[in-house]
DNA sequence: AGTCTTCCTACCAAGTAAGTAGGAATACTG
DNA sequence: CAGTATTCCTACTTACTTGGTAGGAAGACT
């Protein structure tokens, strides 16, 4: 798994969102990109793109103007890491660039489908289990059952 | 998890290479390159490299001359997914180019990489324990402990 | 009107992936 | 020994992706 710098800097915006939100549900303190860039060390223009695929992915609601920014438009309990991969990344593995349901293999290579789709179903375990809370909360990872 | 064409190509050929090697141990049919590369549509020039790291990564025994070729170096059973992805493909999950444990994260983002650490032992789980003769028994992928 | 912020598009530079070309080294055959 | 078939090895090309930048338009508030 390749993890690029956007999935990776879409995972520290949103945990920095969610640190700012208040425990509770509602719509909490809203967040400028510009300070998420500066606390993460993330360049500012980059980040609005990713800021955008993450609110038009439906995990953020932003806001314009003096008082603009940023908030999580569900609860940290229930943004787990595989939303956001999949928010910025599209699939979570392909192969050659294909979903890993339609590689087209022939002849002794036909097993080889099986293998990747349980490879992603791994990943999956591991990252839809895994919620920003439980990062946040240093709860660290559940082990895979 | 993103499967480039050297790994997809590697995993073919060894898959090839093993189905003409007889059920025991021994060194088994020499299987030549242009072989190889008509019966899974490989581009020869192309495999003949990937076929080089899989020498040098000690997964293939290879020969020159009118009557050479190629054969593992063990038998299909003792060869794993894992094997050929490594063999050919260096980590398994990187984070911007990084291996996983050293991607660095400070604040908030602190716990992301037990989420990586996660996800690689999930992807090994399932690669490391399928090997070349159970891709070609067709007995597909054991299940996930 | 002015200012602050998000939104959006286009662009650039560097790296990597995929594939090609051409020849050197090695092994066997007659 | 000459010839042929194969692996071995290096250098190169082409096209795409990644990471990042620039510049403004649109909306929101004072």
């Amino acid at each position: 798994m390749y993890v690029s710098a956007r999935s990776d800097y879409a995972l520290r915006a949103m945990l920095a969102v969610a640190a700012a939100a208040p425990g509770g549900d509602g719509v909490g303190e809203l967040v400028k990109a510009g300070n998420l860039a500066e606390v993460q060390e993330i360049p500012l223009s980059f980040l609005q793109g990713i800021l955008l695929d993450l609110r038009r992915a439906g995990l953020l609601y932003s806001h314009r103007g003096a008082d603009g920014g940023y908030a999580l438009t569900r609860p940290a309990t229930e943004i787990t890491v595989g939303d956001v991969l999949r928010a910025v990344g599209g699939s979570l593995t392909t192969v050659r660039g294909l979903p890993a349901e339609r590689a087209g293999y022939h002849g002794v290579a036909a097993g080889l489908t099986d293998v990747w789709l349980a490879v992603r179903g791994a990943i999956a375990t591991v990252v839809d289990s895994t919620t920003l809370a439980d990062l946040l909360a240093h709860n660290q990872t559940p082990a895979a059952p």
